[in-house]
DNA sequence: CTAGGATCCTGTCAGC
DNA sequence: TGCTGACAGGATCCTA
């Protein structure tokens, strides 16, 4: 699923959008993507976008918000356009017509008939919804598409004074810039025997990291992830930090990474995989640092790439 | 408490 | 072509 950089780059887009919209009717075609009475939302206008780790809060009116999480492949799509065709033709020319990010970002702004976190495979511009659209959020000046493939995401509602009692928001630990590298220092001695991609990867140690940015923050650092996550040095969790806020910053910055089932606020791909990914899914092509060949091995049940002579199990 | 594995679900792809 | 198993930018639940 996107990872917090997809996320906020989703918020940054649907700020946009949805912000003062108001909701019509919500429709739900997948009972398990939709915790709450849909009636509690109905009526009620969209207030602000927040983001705690990977989640989205959408606070509404009357005191009530929608947390959702996109877990592996959920998607939003915002579509206030009457034209599909008019769309498609310019979100394919915003999305492989861009030289760069810059060019991208610029065309945000002038965006008119906007997508929020969609699908950039060839059927992604067909009509909606799709046979992946669990959820359907009917508003004012658009729909807002709740898409999920594998169903492991949902929409719930909630009042918004509990939203930080939520049992998942409440246990999420600081992001990564905001983690003081001593406290993270004593959770590694504390998990000491895991291998350390498993303890970053954990939400109750540093809140939005997932695969990417875990298998970059450990190259950047230099870690191999199978080390112990006691063995690491103060030192090593203070680059192993600053590697996760690089490597996040660089794809908040691109909008987001490009994965076959995310894709930007507008409808156009975030580029941050193929521009600065150094490890992640550049298995068998060279590292950028030394040119010895990228591995794909696997490590917690997660799949994980790795330069084998930059990450080394022992020094 | 930690550590590891199974599990939710659908789709795709490699290998018979 | 059709089957089968592995795997997938997540997180939780269950066991030992």
């Amino acid at each position: 699923m996107p990872e917090l950089p997809e996320v906020e780059t989703i918020r940054r887009g649907l700020v946009k959008f949805c912000v003062h919209e108001k909701i019509e009717e919500v429709q739900i075609l997948c009972a398990k993507s939709f915790i709450g009475p849909k009636e509690v939302v109905e009526e009620h206008e969209v207030l602000g976008l927040r983001r705690y780790g990977k989640a989205l809060i959408v606070d509404l009116s009357g005191g009530i918000s929608m947390m959702v999480h996109l877990r592996m492949t959920g998607q939003l799509v915002w579509d206030n356009t009457s034209d599909k065709k008019v769309l498609q033709q310019e979100n394919l020319g915003v999305a492989f017509g861009a030289e760069n990010s810059g060019l991208i970002s610029a065309s945000v702004e002038k965006c008119t008939h906007a997508f929020a976190g969609g699908h950039p495979s060839d059927t992604f511009f067909d009509e909606l919804p799709n046979k992946q659209t669990r959820v359907v959020i009917k508003m004012n000046d658009g729909t807002l598409y709740f898409n999920d493939q594998r169903k492991f995401g949902f929409i719930k509602v909630m009042p918004t004074a509990e939203v930080e009692q939520d049992k998942f928001i409440a246990s999420l630990a600081p992001e990564p810039w905001k983690c003081d590298a001593e406290k993270i220092y004593q959770v590694f001695q504390r998990k000491k025997n895991s291998p350390i991609k498993a303890v970053i990867l954990d939400q109750k140690v540093i809140a939005g990291i997932g695969n990417i940015y875990a298998d970059e923050a450990l190259f950047y650092a230099g870690i191999h992830p199978e080390r112990k996550a006691g063995s690491l040095s103060l030192n090593e969790v203070k680059k192993l930090l600053e590697g996760a806020c690089k490597s996040m910053d660089a794809s908040i910055n691109a909008g987001g990474s490009t994965m076959a089932t995310y894709v930007r606020a507008d409808g156009t791909k975030g580029d941050y995989l193929e521009k600065f990914a150094q490890v992640f899914r550049r298995e068998g092509q060279p590292c950028y640092k030394c040119g010895v060949e990228i591995i794909k091995i696997r490590v917690a049940g997660r799949g994980t790439h790795i330069c084998p002579n930059c990450q080394r199990l022992v020094a």
